[in-house]
DNA sequence: TTGACAATACGAAGAGCTTCGTAATAGACT
DNA sequence: AGTCTATTACGAAGCTCTTCGTATTGTCAA
């Protein structure tokens, strides 16, 4: 048990890690009514799931109390940044530039952003000159 | 037959995809060629994906000659764009910046890339300003 | 202690993806 | 025509993912 999470998370256990991320350690029944908002399912479906994310070694869970609560192993940034390493590759060859052609292809961009985008360039520009 | 592609390409699909992509119309030898560059697989595996690929509307096929022309529905871009806006959405909630900090992190990016990436955001200013 | 309720454990069905073996078919060569 | 080879067609097995139903277990109150 407890294995490091080798293969990234299928579509499910990312819906699941999102609602974790954002509310911290969850119950099954709070991880539920979180996504119960968003989509209709069942809530022995959650539960399998984080039993099953449980063995993979995605989630660890603290069986203090009669409802075990639930908590990602690996912080957010790392599994979103496997994640976009995937496409990164799979896709795009690891071009960055090529990546972001297509991100903002095809969509309203709002000035905001674009600035936001440029602080971070100026920002990995001046931490390897 | 010949449905729009609805759904996004599986992972070996887009292997062929990027082959189609790079070699443009190929027989199913052809691709199986390339492929096995990189891993090894059955040619009727190849094969099979085609034909599937064929019946979802994701590649059409030439039959004039014995062995069948395949070639992508889509072009390239317009995939790429599919595939990262899936992304996009499912880990991001949309913002491109989010995904670009977690792009950029942990890569080692070269100077060139980076200011291919601002070539970019200044192409992109300067058309909506 | 027992009944009711809530939580976990477990098995299994159904779907999609990937892979390949085998059969059928078309074309080329003798 | 008959044989050989390359190609397509098809079916099916094995796998993972997703979903849920049912059984079991634990807790609390009356």
């Amino acid at each position: 048990m407890a294995h490091e999470p080798l293969q990234k998370p299928t579509a499910s256990e990312l819906e699941i890690l999102r609602v974790l991320w954002t509310r911290g350690p969850s119950t099954v029944r709070e991880v539920y009514e979180a996504l119960s908002e968003q989509k209709s399912l069942g809530y022995t479906t959650v539960l399998k799931l984080l039993q099953i994310m449980t063995t993979k070694g995605t989630v660890r869970r603290n069986e203090d109390q009669r409802a075990h609560v639930y908590e990602a192993c690996q912080p957010a940034a790392k599994t979103k940044r496997q994640l976009v390493d995937d496409v990164l590759q799979r896709v795009f060859e690891g071009s960055a530039s090529e990546l972001m052609i297509h991100a903002l292809e095809g969509r309203p961009t709002s000035k905001k952003e674009l600035e936001e985008l440029r602080r971070l360039l100026d920002e990995y520009e001046g931490r390897k000159p």
